[in-house]
DNA sequence: GCGACAG
DNA sequence: ATCTTGTCGC
């Protein structure tokens, strides 16, 4: 079964045995390294739940380091799998393909609502769509999943890695503004941690919230 | 066994 | 994520 295709694995309900078994599959293929590609569209993607079976998904592109808004895309659909732990990507995944599909224009890197590989199996949704689209991806995730940290300091721009049980580091709290409570940063695909967290303070401006994943987040209808 | 647990 | 008003602090 070829997990990548969008018929593999997310156009059905997955349990919480096959998912572990796919993220362990899929793990290994994630790439940590970023090849200093030219980045000129970068965005942000986020779901909304309407309803318990029902997920609104909305793509925000801007241009970088503009950030100027391009284009936006939004899909709703019905969601099969429901919310696991460990297991995000299976029930929010469907949803941004398709809205995915929808976009005119391409984009260089996705910042993600979500973990990377700070995640139990290295596998987060970050990383997992990274590998279904083929294109650099970050975790930018509001709280932590997995992983032990410090408390980074104050100033926009500190931060204090992410390290799992055995010292590797896996991810990066961040501090996007002063004295607000900091993000999670990781690896999602096709990039490094250094990169990663340079793209997210470059796309964060102003708020706690890059401009992409804000902009996603409103789209996808949530009120906050 | 118990508690934690992205969105 | 969602159910939900006002309120405290910068």
């Amino acid at each position: 079964m070829d997990y990548l295709d969008i018929a593999g694995s997310m156009d059905r309900k997955i349990g919480p045995a096959e998912g572990i078994l796919i993220q362990r599959e899929l793990s290994p293929l994630v790439d940590r390294k970023w090849d200093k590609r030219k980045v000129e569209r970068i965005a942000g993607a986020d779901v909304h739940f309407p309803a318990r079976d029902q997920a609104r998904a909305a793509l925000a592109v801007f241009s970088f380091p503009g950030l100027e808004l391009i284009e936006t895309a939004v899909h709703q659909s019905a969601c099969l799998t429901p919310y696991i732990p460990g297991l995000l990507s299976f029930r929010e995944i469907p949803a941004i393909l398709k809205a995915w599909k929808k976009l005119q224009g391409s984009v260089s890197l996705l910042l993600c609502d979500s973990h990377g590989i700070a995640h139990p199996r290295r596998l987060g949704m970050a990383s997992h769509l990274g590998l279904i689209l083929d294109i650099p991806t970050i975790g930018c995730a509001k709280s932590p999943l997995c992983g032990i940290f410090e408390e980074p300091g104050p100033e926009r721009g500190d931060r204090a890695p992410i390290r799992d049980k055995e010292g590797f580091t896996i991810g990066t709290v961040l501090r996007t503004r002063q004295r607000v409570k900091p993000i999670y940063v990781s690896i999602g695909h096709k990039i490094d941690l250094v990169h990663a967290v340079q793209f997210v303070l470059a796309s964060t401006p102003r708020y706690r919230i890059s401009t992409p994943l804000r902009w996603a987040h409103r789209l996808a209808g949530s009120r906050t």
